[in-house]
DNA sequence: CCCGTGATTTAT
DNA sequence: TAAATCACGGGG
C-alpha cells in the first residue's frame, strides 16, 4: 500500500543535483509492474549540474530530441539509451528549463527479487541484481517509453521517502564513473554512495 | 582487459 | 549521408 503523502513532491526534486544526489540515498525506488511492486533503496547516485557540466548531456545548453527532457521540471524522470543497450534511469532536478539530473546508480533490492531475476537473467546473489545503472534499468523494466514521466505524479513509477535527512549513515563523495572525456569535470567530487554498502557498482574511478 | 551494441549527435 | 560517440556490463 503506497499513501500518496509516502512519495517525495516536487519540492524535494527543485533542489540543485549535489544536494538532491545525497538526499536520494537510502529512499525507494518503486516500480509497478503489473501489479507487482518492484522495489528497493537507492545507494549511489550522480549529480550533473548541468550547462557548465562538460559531463552533463545538457553542457553548454545542447537541447535536442534526446535532452529535451532534462529541461522539463524538478520530479521528471530523463531515461536514455547507452551504449546500444542499457537503458539509465535518472531524475530530472531542479527547476523548468535549468537542465541539471541525478543518475541512480545502483540500488539494494527489497521488493520483487523474483522478477527482477527473470529479466536480468545470469544474475545469482542480490549483490548483483542493481550494481550499476544499467543494471537498475534491466532488473525494474525501466526503457525509453518511461523517460519524460513525472515521478511526482505517476501511478506505477515514483521515489518512496524511506530516510530522513541529515542522514544517519556515512556518505562517501568522489568522481564519477564512466566520463574521462569530461577534462576538468572528471574528477569532480558528484559521486555520492552509502558508505559500506555491498551493492554498490564495483568500478573504480581512475 | 576488451569488445558488442545501436540510437543520437556531429562532421562532411 | 557518413562517421564518431557513448552516465555500461559481461566474459575472459
Amino acid at each position: 500500500m503506497t499513501s500518496p503523502q509516502k512519495r517525495l513532491g516536487r519540492r524535494f526534486f527543485r533542489q540543485e543535483p549535489d544536494v538532491v544526489a545525497r538526499q536520494l540515498l537510502n529512499q525507494t525506488l518503486v516500480h509497478i509492474v503489473e501489479g507487482n511492486r518492484i522495489a528497493g533503496k537507492i545507494v549511489e547516485t550522480e549529480a550533473y549540474l548541468g550547462v557548465e557540466d562538460k559531463a552533463a548531456h545538457s553542457y553548454g545548453g545542447r537541447r535536442t530530441a534526446r535532452t529535451e527532457t532534462m529541461y522539463a521540471d524538478g520530479g521528471t524522470c530523463y531515461v536514455f539509451l547507452n551504449y546500444g543497450i542499457h537503458h539509465l534511469f535518472n531524475v530530472v532536478v531542479a527547476n523548468h528549463d535549468d537542465p541539471k539530473a541525478v543518475l541512480i546508480r545502483a540500488i539494494d533490492p527489497t521488493e520483487g527479487l523474483d522478477e527482477m531475476r527473470q529479466r536480468r537473467g545470469a544474475a545469482k546473489s542480490n549483490s548483483d541484481l542493481c550494481s550499476g545503472p544499467g543494471k537498475i534499468g534491466a532488473a525494474f523494466g525501466i526503457h525509453r517509453s518511461h523517460d519524460a514521466i513525472d515521478l511526482v505524479t505517476n501511478e506505477t513509477l515514483f521515489i518512496e521517502r524511506t530516510s530522513a535527512w541529515p542522514a544517519k549513515f556515512d556518505i562517501v563523495e568522489c568522481q564519477r564513473i564512466g566520463i574521462d572525456y569530461a577534462e576538468e569535470w572528471a574528477t569532480a567530487p558528484l559521486r555520492y554512495y552509502v558508505a559500506g554498502n555491498e551493492h554498490v557498482s564495483h568500478r573504480i574511478p581512475r
